[in-house]
DNA sequence: CGGTTCCTTGACACAGGTCAATGATTGTGG
DNA sequence: CCACAATCATTGACCTGTGTCAAGGAACCG
């Protein structure tokens, strides 16, 4: 299936799927790096310059704080079509380090090609801060998210967050293949991978979903929606 | 003390102590509206059209997610120095509601006076892309504060966190006026009043700070560090 | 096939939510 | 300036959801 993606975006740029802007059609021509990372290896570190964008073309990867003790607190999953890196703005240092959860490829965008494609066409800054501002509002959900809702709450709009995501790629479909274990997942939404467990198996129960470990299949959207809005 | 706040900043731009750069300075010449909310009072409403950036010249204003039912879910308090609707970039309908939790004297610089702006020098857009990745930078913050922290650690961190931003309007104090409510403290950290209420006597009982109804002074700045950031 | 890593489930404890009552503070009109 | 009302803050008792600890089973990989 990695594979098979791999292939298919390794292709060429015309089919890229990146989030709301394909910067990379914009300033073809410039220099841009194909990456393949394995599970488990940064694409760069808390505390690193970060003197790229990198755009998910598939896989996973995930953004994490490793300020804060332990193991990190994940801040979000980026998945095929979604751009990183969008916070260490230039040369800033970057406060996060970026994980692939599973093999993925990555496209790596020097920032001074994004800079240099903008001097000739002044709306790619435009676009771009509107990415950006994209990202701090998504931020701002999952801040959403975690703060106000209870334990079954978060998991269901995980699932459905992740279902949206995914629709937007690969169509209509219920299927869903979560690449990261149940303890990111539990790192993610603020709780325990025992007690993300307990909510999908209580979910299936209610026969909303089918687990089958990394294999989620949406029985009921619209109940998800439900759960995840009320109470 | 709030009247003196309006007196002094409405005297002019020159002491504008706008987060990282100085909009107004460079954009001096464009109009500008100064405005003064009440208590209460929006500044703007979730799905409205923002054609305005909003910088807080003195006051509070919180930001709110109308969307999470009851009375919203707070996502930030904006003190002097600090600007608003970045995330409503250009015209795009804002996620949230602007309230003023005290009586404020707000900057409303419209967009296209920004723009125009932009035009004439560059650099301007750099910045505000920075101040806006900054914005998202501040969600991730406080994602990790209720994400992953307790009740007493959040109170801890919230208390810091506003010490620190008064510390660069009003130089080294450890006196802090506290311009919200505890219900408000509570929803934006995730917590209930009464349990605010409880970490604050908590942490007076412990002689780390001074708690007298609004008005907090912080007693132990490290020792309050140390309860924010372990266990 | 054996060894990891990952997932699920159970029993129990505790942090924080809920409900309720009281006290402090602020604001308003006489 | 005082009195009254309204909002706000504090505290206590109790209860629930989630974390913790522990064990067993399933899936994955060399």
């Amino acid at each position: 299936m990695t594979r098979v993606d791999a292939n298919r975006t390794a292709a060429g740029c015309d089919r890229c799927g990146v989030d709301r802007l394909c910067l990379f059609g914009r300033i073809a021509g410039l220099r841009i790096r194909r990456i393949r990372t394995r599970r488990g290896t940064p694409l760069f570190r808390s505390g690193e310059r970060v003197e790229a964008l990198f755009a998910i073309r598939s896989g996973c990867v995930k953004e994490v704080d490793v300020s804060t003790g332990r193991d990190g607190t994940i801040l979000n999953f980026a998945t095929a079509g979604e751009i990183l890196s969008l916070q260490s703005l230039q040369c800033v240092p970057s406060s996060t380090t970026a994980i692939a959860v599973e093999c993925s490829f990555v496209c790596v965008v020097p920032w001074n090609a994004v800079n240099q494609a903008s001097l000739s066409a002044p709306r790619i800054v435009r676009e771009l801060m509107q990415v950006i501002a994209k990202a701090g509002l998504e931020a701002r959900e999952s801040l959403a998210l975690v703060r106000d809702k209870e334990a079954r709450q978060r998991v269901a709009g995980f699932l459905l967050n992740m279902h949206a995501r995914s629709q937007v790629r690969s169509g209509s479909t219920c299927e869903l293949r979560l690449p990261m274990n149940r303890d990111d997942i539990a790192n993610y939404l603020g709780l325990r991978s025992e007690t993300v467990s307990r909510c999908f198996t209580e979910l299936a129960r209610q026969h909303l979903i089918d687990v089958k470990a990394k294999r989620v299949r949406i029985l009921e959207v619209s109940e998800l929606r439900r759960i995840y809005s009320d109470a």
